[in-house]
RNA sequence: GGUGGUGUGUCCGAGUGGCCUAAGGAGCACGCCUCGAAAGCGUGUGAGGGUUUACGCCCUCCGCGGGUUCAAAUCCCGCCACCACCGCCA
């Protein structure tokens, strides 16, 4: 959510910075239409106020008339409640509908983040080569050559866009799940597994809902009691998990993380880079996220860049970081920075962390804040999230990048001791 | 799932229709006292919103949502959460 007094007092720069992902004509508009609803919000809201103050007073003369014993002056209380109640419902009406614009509009994107989409996301870092590789497998291929992964007994379970992990293949994706859970803690980030199932309120407050309400799998009342959702991602329950509160300064930058199956629809269709494991309705993946200061967020997304791309150097892997684009990066977010590693089959660099600075827009969206030190005002803290990392696109690079000659892979050596061998060979 | 109980401010806790503009206590902050501290005394101590150059003034919030009433923390209805017991269950 966007706040609404700086739509109010700069108009123009949130216009601008709106042009980036949306048609400028559409935001002007939005604009419009926002701040003709906010003008009436606020009228409403002065005469109900000058309206419950009169109808306070008449009370408590009424009250004081019959302590006293005296006859207590007639009121217009029926008359005044009616026109009181129509103007609370009309007021009602002006704050959902002003609640349902906000909530359709995009976070700000940052000043570094240009306008466009995909095809203008910039490499800004590169690490490692891409592996030389005589006669490149693809992970599909050597996940069934190895025993790894059982499309077809996952397709039988969930339908098409479902997997099983089999033998060294749930070995591998558990051994990088238990690794990353430790690499996060020994960076200093609190360990959380949370519910799977979400309250709506949830999806809000991380930016999902309204927008993409239908990429979410829904359970509906017959199945969950108050038709909650499955997460998409940890970024949504570890949000949600601090809805409401006011944190405690001292304890910022609050670093914590969760590991949770992710859950999504997807879109239907298939595309040939995006067989295996790099895409379907369910997945792995770490979360790492901060609650932090306003003028700590520079920093700690740096810092949580760079330690997602630590992990995945420690596994030996070849990638590149990018800088999204205004229309690459999520709707919630002011600056995305994605780390994409090398996949060999494809030649391309497929995404394993998404790493984003939100700035007040989802905390205001979740209404968490913390105390001004020194002063009594509560501000909106800024919030960051990323993956560390997404283990089911971590697997096929692993596959990919170091497969052998002879069918073989090698482990990454830091999980080594996990997996009890440090090859996996065909069977 | 059933029955009963409970839900008040940072915390404990009083309050069953009207000076509740929420008692009292604890905690916290500041001041007095003190060489310093403790104790004691005094003052202050929530959130959201409207309005104002500002000081301030005003409105809303007693789990959440409705209702009754001139007037609701208090009465009525629905929901949620927690606790206890019963049932079911990995």
């Amino acid at each position: 959510m966007l706040d609404m007094e700086l739509i109010r007092k700069d108009r123009d720069a949130v216009a601008s910075a709106l042009a980036k992902r949306l048609d400028p004509a559409e935001v002007s508009q939005a604009l419009d239409e926002l701040s003709q609803l906010d003008q009436q919000r606020r009228s409403l809201i002065s005469e109900i106020d000058g309206e419950r103050q009169r109808r306070k007073a008449e009370a408590r003369a009424y009250a004081e008339a019959k302590r006293a014993g005296r006859e207590p002056e007639p009121t217009v209380a029926e008359a005044g409640r009616r026109q009181l109640a129509e103007l609370e419902t009309e007021l009602g009406q002006v704050q959902d509908q002003l609640r349902v614009r906000m909530s359709e509009l995009p976070n700000l994107p940052a000043e570094d983040v240009v306008p466009g989409g995909k095809e203008a996301n910039r490499v800004v870092k590169t690490f490692g080569e891409p592996p030389a590789i005589e006669k490149v497998r693809d992970h599909v291929e050597l996940s069934r050559l190895l025993g790894l992964v059982d499309h077809e007994r996952g397709v039988k379970l969930g339908g098409s866009g479902f997997w099983m992990y089999t033998g060294l293949g749930a070995r591998l994706e558990w051994a990088l799940v238990n690794w990353l859970i430790d690499q996060n803690i020994a960076a200093g980030y609190e360990f959380l597994l949370p519910p799977h199932l979400l309250l709506e309120t949830a999806g809000f407050a991380a930016g999902q809902f309204p927008k993409f309400y239908d990429d979410v799998y829904h359970l509906g009342r017959q199945s969950a009691p108050r038709g909650q959702f499955l997460l998409p991602t940890a970024e949504t329950a570890i949000l949600g998990a601090y809805q409401n509160e006011i944190l405690d300064t001292t304890k910022l930058p609050l670093k914590v993380f969760a590991y949770t199956p992710c859950y999504r629809r997807e879109a239907a269709g298939s595309h040939s880079d995006e067989r295996g494991t790099v895409r379907g309705h369910q997945f792995n993946k770490v979360e790492i996220f901060q609650f932090v200061l306003p003028e700590q967020a520079d920093a700690a997304l740096e810092a949580m860049v760079t330690h997602a791309e630590g992990l995945v150097e420690r596994l030996g892997l070849h990638y590149q970081r990018s800088l999204l684009a205004a229309g690459d990066s999520s709707a919630a977010m002011r600056k995305t920075l994605d780390i994409e590693v090398w996949m060999p089959s494809t030649g391309k660099y497929k995404e394993v962390s998404s790493v984003s600075w939100g700035g007040d827009y989802q905390a205001r969206r979740a209404a968490i804040r913390y105390r001004e030190p020194g002063g009594k005002q509560t501000r909106f803290v800024h919030t960051l999230n990323g993956s560390a990392l997404a283990t089911s696109r971590l697997f096929p690079a692993i596959l990919e990048q170091f497969q052998q000659p002879d069918g073989s892979v090698l482990v990454p050596e830091v999980l080594r001791d996990r997996l009890g061998t440090d090859r996996l060979t065909p069977r």
